[in-house]
DNA sequence: TGCATGGTTTCACAGAGTGAAACGCGATTT
DNA sequence: AAATCGCGTTTCACTCTGTGAAACCATGCA
């Protein structure tokens, strides 16, 4: 058994504001059983949390939504304030050159967090939200962030309970390898059923892996010879956005 | 006294966690005094939201940093999907043709809260970061938010302890009522010195305010003159805006 | 070497947090 | 209308959990 060093209570409260990431509404019974608290338990947490503005109840239907208190302190998050102005202005660059939903992701953990994007303007077009964490395993980015990871990090997500059976570790490995040669990452289909994907890595200038920019769209437009021709502007994207970084 | 119904804990936690409204980075002692906790107290909780991802350590500083688990939660903030995307193609679509920063505040109790801005593109421009939040007494915004809100809102924020003893209330209401009548309302260094903006109400289908569109830039180029050339343009986009919601 | 200045761990105690149960309330059903 | 459900809210006795003083480590600095 291990030794706990954390308060109980507060870990209590923090599952409850974690469910929010797969539902917008919660009512107090159904997160009271989604975290497996007794009702009266979660009621008290929810009033504290309420109280301190990182929960709202919705005026209409009574349930809890987030509160405003969290964009509050998002806007103040590990990224510096540059990461999120000057480099976005390069996105907004790529993406009316290309045309497509361009993204920005780091590694956090075993899985990808996308901390930045603009959207496509086209009407077909991927929509996918800042903050979404999707698995390490497949996608351009994630094939992209692992290559260049430290080799540890690179074991710990091999060996990652959640990795698919259907994927041969010894052929993604080779792939990663031949990614860290060409300096670029694609992929079709591999996440999302109809999205292709791009991406390129981003050191800052002492040279460490920060981060993962991606080009991504609908696979009839992305096609193979169509990302081919996108790559090394998405490299030379990155690699400019990597100079503005400390 | 009043009956508490909140954790204490909890609420301990969730005032650490809003220090990070203040500063990037915290070292234990710093925090912890600040708060107004033991050390050994604020070391506990911070190792809770540490595992939760909430908050991590920067490897040099070994000061606590916002971890992700923020991010991602922020995306699924009470702001509908649509309005985070759908409003923002308007709103890039306003800075291209002003050259002007934009921004979309909310109400949130006696303040208002940046929830989504494009920069200008411009070399000089206003710089503030979603998730600001801001005083209610002055800006443009904040004159549009408060003159269509509802009586007991303006109430509050009239009645509001903060309220600069400088500012006649007599006048400002008054103002608030030109305001209405106008569509839009301006503000010439009223917040920031050297900056100007003007703003225009958003309304959802039912009728209801829902937020305040700005543009903002520095005061010599937004001039009197400008922004009463700027204005209709502004009141334009944010009723297409407005159109867009439920 | 001593002295700050930060973070970490220990431990006995008190009171804070817990959850079963009871309550209230509105919407549905009988 | 009475009965029943599904919600959220409040109460209360008990115990377990969070607390903070103090001791303990690392550092960097004089």
């Amino acid at each position: 058994m291990e030794e706990k060093r954390t308060v109980r209570a507060v870990e209590r409260a923090l599952d409850i504001l974690l469910c929010f990431r797969h539902g917008r509404e919660w009512g107090l019974t159904e997160l009271s059983q989604r975290v497996g608290l007794h009702k009266s338990t979660a009621h008290r947490l929810l009033a504290t949390l309420e109280d301190k503005g990182f929960v709202v109840r919705d005026e209409a239907t009574e349930k809890y939504r987030l509160g405003l208190s969290l964009l509050e302190l998002s806007a103040n998050l590990t990224l510096p304030d540059d990461l999120s102005t000057v480099l976005l202005g390069e996105m907004e660059k790529l993406r009316d050159r290309l045309g497509e939903t361009i993204s920005l992701y780091v590694r956090d953990g075993n899985e990808r967090v996308r901390i930045q994007a603009v959207q496509s303007t086209q009407a077909i077009r991927r929509v996918a939200p800042v903050g979404a964490r999707m698995p390490l395993f497949v996608g351009a980015s994630s094939k992209v962030l692992l290559a260049y990871a430290e080799p540890e990090v690179r074991e710990a997500v091999l060996n990652d309970p959640a990795w698919p059976a259907s994927l041969d570790r010894e052929a993604f490995v080779r792939q990663l390898e031949e990614i860290a040669k060409a300096g670029y990452a694609t992929s079709i289909e591999e996440r999302e059923p109809g999205a292709a994907a791009v991406a390129a890595p981003i050191f800052n200038r002492s040279g460490r892996l920060v981060a993962a920019l991606a080009v991504s769209g609908p696979s009839n437009r992305l096609t193979p010879g169509v990302m081919r021709k996108y790559a090394p502007v998405v490299m030379e994207a990155a690699r400019r956005m990597g100079t503005m970084l400390g």
